[in-house]
DNA sequence: GAGAAATTTGAAATCGCTTTGAATAGCCCT
DNA sequence: AGGGCTATTCAAAGCGATTTCAAATTTCTC
């Protein structure tokens, strides 16, 4: 019993250790050892290398919610998932490049999954009263996003991925949707497809608009007339990828071509087209947007599938990149990316066939 | 000037409200308030009503970090996934139906992504060490798995989704990957399969060597000896899927039926078979694992897809749900779940091809 | 070698909450 | 009226870090 020091308290063994304990281990004041770890340029050479030497070989880390509370710095940034739609394969590679990026920093996400639009404004809010991000990434806006204007009021940082027209300076990163499917359909109609079937995502959202824009703008450039019922919004799923195709190729005048809004959708055509009894690249030309997939390889297709390009992982990791630069002080008017797409054409589109007597 | 009382600081409108300043406006002390709100039972009715209504009126929420430093929770549970191989469809499924349940506690998921099993293990160290979550997701387990002992040594509290075979008593909940692959091999068998492909995940999983075990056991129930070259080790992938069954394909006795470890792997496998020129249920059968994802239908496949299922996501919500009971004092012995798995025919499945001869 | 300047260290306040222990008020009895 | 309870409320002490301000020590400068 006495041989246990009285004057100093026993901490359980398991107890994480403390700035105090080894302040104490040391011979220092905690003033001293927090310093000489986070690299302030007061404290001798000497010391800070001692210092740095026994946290790291006892194992300190300072407790996150006291550097938290100390610093009002959280460490965090939010993502707000609507559960069953959004955390998809899109979001999931988002995420990925999120995370390669802000594990450097040493930055966690904190993911939040709600139900519906309302839980999502009531998770905004909750997040911002609580201070349990110093930033958030936004993102699947739609063409006026009021979402955009919940958080400004909130006065918390975040980046937008994608675009919304609702009259504030924001933050973003988007692809150049529309240039992509204008010029995807702008290659359709030079191979001589004058049928082209747009497989658009879900209304509303301003990448699924974009896309359209893009789409009307290349038919109306040559002189070709759109047709509502070649126009279709949908979420992305192999399902209805294949619904929408089997009925399209149904019409009267079926479409020759289609541009599929993701690799999932293009699945669905794919299956489509074979199950009509036609093939893919003669018959039908497909192409889809690619947001590179690791397990979707438009490349080991068969037929290989053209497709118009942007890796979401990286933009991820830019979103990220772009947070830490406004977190850094970086004025958010300065902070816009619109990055192109490429079109990456493949076996899957071929010029439109000749007899259209089907 | 003089307007502003002066004994009270002004506080920056745009700073979050304090417990201090919502007890100020009420004229209470910060105890009642708190006790207040946090439900004690030594508070009037009545002032607890009119804390409450306060509370709720000025959108007072008690800052996260401070909450946490006070409590020792920290209102978080952890999930480290390596990147690029790991936060795939299976996991955002996974996190979907994780974060449904959490969110009805207020208990966020705090996602870390790291490269490599060294940056892993760092990873929890760090997380463990700055005490951010209460308790730990682990998952994708070897069969033997480290990782097990070093959350144990660190006394964090976790849940295995998987099995492992390290001799410590740890929470788990698995699905039955023996029962389900025996059953589904079997069943091939019945239908007069002799050659069987075995599209497993990767080596060294233990979900995967439990398939393994399943396929075997089935096999060597009816006296079928089985090809090594017929099983696989690969990760779950449309292009894995793909190339593996091409070269089965190939082979002098090709399989007449697949068993595919995922849907990804199941829409490479349908593939190859196409581009064989195969008819997928009659010249070849295919039973793959559907882990349900909601984009991906099993049912509206063309034709549609015989599975074993088990939703990941449901795990995802009852790992959950076993992390509350085991933060409410659950001991871990008592937490083991094994799931049964499903197997539903459907047409992918079909008698064996009489003439071999191709 | 004395005083000023620079270097290095430490005590204590602070961040915003919970919780312990004490104080006050109200009520019932005898 | 005073003692003993119970019901409420509050002041102050943590939680574990950072940071301000002051003190102690060393190094210059002339």
């Amino acid at each position: 019993m006495h041989l246990i020091g009285a004057r100093e308290t026993v901490r359980n063994q398991l107890a994480a250790m403390r700035l105090k304990d080894l302040a104490e281990h040391l011979g220092l004041s905690q003033t001293t050892v927090s310093r000489a770890l986070n690299g302030y340029p007061e404290v001798n050479e000497a010391t800070r290398l001692r210092v740095a030497e026994t946290a790291e070989r006892l194992g300190y880390r300072p407790n996150a919610s006291a550097l938290r509370l100390a610093t009002g710095r959280s460490g965090a940034i939010g993502l707000v998932l609507r559960g069953a739609e959004e955390l998809g394969p899109h979001m999931s590679e988002f995420l990925a490049g999120m995370g390669g990026r802000m594990a450097t920093e040493e930055i966690d996400i904190l993911v939040t999954t709600v139900d519906s639009y309302q839980d999502e404004v009531a998770a905004y809010r909750r997040i911002a009263a609580s201070q349990k991000v110093d930033a958030i990434v936004l993102h699947s806006p739609k063409v006026v996003d009021e979402r955009v204007k919940l958080l400004k009021d909130l006065r918390i940082p975040f980046v937008l991925h994608g675009r919304t027209n609702i009259g504030e300076t924001v933050a973003w990163l988007d692809i150049d949707n529309t240039g992509a499917v204008e010029r995807a359909t702008g290659h359709l109609l030079d191979l001589g497809h004058r049928r082209i079937a747009l497989l658009n995502g879900i209304k509303g959202r301003t990448f699924a608009e974009h896309r359209e824009l893009g789409y009307l703008a290349a038919l109306s450039a040559r002189g070709v007339p759109f047709d509502a019922a070649l126009m279709s919004n949908s979420v992305f799923t192999d399902e209805a990828g294949f619904r929408l195709a089997q009925s399209m190729l149904q019409m009267d005048s079926p479409p020759t071509a289609f541009m599929a809004g993701s690799m999932m959708t293009a699945l669905g055509v794919f299956r489509a087209i074979r199950q009509a009894g036609l093939t893919l690249g003669r018959d039908v030309s497909l192409i889809a947007h690619d947001d590179v997939f690791p397990y979707l390889n438009a490349d080991n297709m068969f037929p290989t599938m053209s497709t118009t390009r942007s890796s979401i992982r990286q933009a991820g990791t830019r979103v990220a990149e772009l947070i830490l630069q406004i977190l850094g002080g970086k004025k958010i008017d300065d902070v816009h990316e619109l990055w192109p797409v490429e079109l990456v054409l493949r076996e899957s589109t071929g010029p439109a066939p000749q007899n259209v007597t089907r």
